[in-house]
Order: structure tokens, then sequence, then C-alpha cells
DNA sequence: TTTATTTAGTCAGTTTAACTGACCACAAAA
DNA sequence: TTTTGTGGTCAGTTAAACTGACTAAATAAA
């Protein structure tokens, strides 16, 4: 176990690197009221619409918390709720056209930046650790109440 | 680009699960006024002393964040300062006792920790997948003021 | 069918870990 | 010796999480 790597440390870096760069890409494109917490939302609100809570539970965050980061998107007009029909507690969550546009967006930055990465280390290699953490990721336990 | 997966999500996906464990396990342990955001100091703060500036460039965030830091766990005793005896303005700062407790232990959690992600996905990939982390972080830019 | 329990979501308040800007004392360079 | 740079602090702000208490509707149990 001597000398073992700081892995934790490692992703840390990683994240914060990718999350600057969106930060940044999507200022310069005048998304000014967007921030990479938001990217769960763009990336996983369905076209036929998503429960505030259903993205919480899958983004390991509180409902609260969720619910925070949407009331600013739908105050920026990048979201709207409309009642589900099938519940009167719930609302359903979709994106608007402008949500879309950021949506795309983000994939394409994503997908820009990464390629500095891949030339880093090699577009095999990076190939791999990219499938190692999807691998990874999959069966993970644990969410928040 | 279609069906790019979200690597910045996994990224962080996965070093919140290992935060989260070693939060868990050093309160477990009695050490409950350290996080998991003093692990940096833990594991860099050098034998022969290292300075914030030095320690704060490293992590990646500003001086005065650091200093913040250091003072929490100055505060509960798992390190102290020494004046620089070779510059005036600077402070050396070293681990106790108790806080060489600290870093062992937590190398030790997250050793522990890690061999459930190895038994996920198997040794041999986690040892790649350990080794594309470190490498794809060695050349990383960008640092704060 | 009335009652009890979950569930969707909000409101209010708190905490953690960052940040910026202004500053002081000393060090190093001009 | 004057200017500029550096180590570090102080004061204040912000983002993004958290907990706890709550309402209204849905579902399960009596």
């Amino acid at each position: 176990m001597d000398e073992y790597i700081n892995t934790g440390a490692y992703l840390r870096l990683l994240w914060d690197e990718l999350r600057a760069n969106m930060e940044a890409a999507l200022q310069e494109r005048g998304f000014e009221d967007v921030s990479p917490s938001h990217g769960w939302i763009f990336h996983h609100t369905k076209d036929e619409g998503s429960r505030i809570t259903e993205l919480a539970a899958a983004a390991h965050i509180t409902k609260q918390s969720m619910s925070a980061l949407v009331a600013q998107l739908e105050e920026a007009g990048y979201v709207r709720r409309k009642p589900d029909p099938s519940d009167k507690r719930a609302a359903l969550l979709f994106l608007t056209a402008k949500g879309k546009k950021v949506r795309d967006a983000g994939r394409q930055i994503n997908f820009d930046f990464e390629k500095k990465w891949e030339a880093r280390i090699g577009s095999a290699d990076y190939a791999l650790l990219r499938k190692l953490l999807a691998q990874l990721c999959e069966t993970t336990a644990g969410s928040r109440s």
C-alpha cells in the first residue's frame, strides 16, 4: 500500500478542469446564467418530461437542491414545468428551445475539450479510460434523502 | 459525437463516493474535525515543512482558501506552524503526531475503499484506470490566484 | 370508506468550501 | 534606495450542497 496514489484527488482535479472549461465556454457563448451544476438537468431531462424527484435521485442530490437548480433555470427560461396530468402533486419538466440549445452546446463543448485529454494520453488509452469510468459508475450505490 | 457519455459527471460521481466514504470512516475513527477537503494537506505536507502558498498552488485553490483549511487543522491540533528561518514573512507547516495518525488512517481508508472498486471491474483494469488517471493529471495546466 | 402512511415538492435556514479585493510586512530586483 | 513582487491575513461574498418542518395529493390498510 505504500506510496499509493491519491485517486480521489485525481478525480477531483480532472472534474474541476472539465467544469472550469465548461463554465468559461458557456459564458463565451452567452449562456451566462448557466453553470456546470445545471449540467445534469440539461443532460437528463427527457423529451417526455422528467420529475424533479427523479432527476434528484439520479444525480445523487436532495430534491430540495434539485428544486433550487431547476428554479434557476426556469427563471432564466431554459426549462418549463407543466402539471403532470397523471399526478396532481407532481410537475413535469421540459427543456425549452433555449434549453435545448444549451444542451447541444454543452455536448459539443465537452466533446471538444476532451479531445485535449485524448491528445495527452492517446486516443486508444483515452477511450479505454472512458470505458472503465463508465463501467465503474454503472454499479454504483448510494443516494441522498 | 452522438451519445457521447458524460465523462465529467462520472468523475464527479466517483469522487463524491470516495469523499463520502472518507468522511464517514474518519468520523468513525474519532477524527470528527477533519473533512476530505483537508486531505490534500495531510497528503502533501512534507516532513521538512511546507508553505501554505506551495500547498495552495499544488491543490489548485487560492492561498486564502488554503489558509482557512490550515487554520481549522491547526486549531484542532493536527498541524502546527513554525516561522521559516529563511524568510521572515513565511511559516512552515508540519503535521503533529495526531496529524500523522490522520494521514495514515486516510491512506488506509482510501486503500480499503478502492478495493471495492477494484472488485467491480477487476484488478487489472483497475490498475490500468489508476495509471491512466495519473498520466492524465500529470500534464495538467491551470491554477488559481 | 375512513384512516394512516408515503410521496412530490416547497419554504426556511444552515454549512462548507470555494471566491475576490484590500492590505501588511518582508524580500528581491532596478 | 526605491520599486516591485511574494507570503500570508482579514473581511466579505457566493455557489451548491445540506437538514428539518411542512402541504397536498396518492396509495395502502383498517
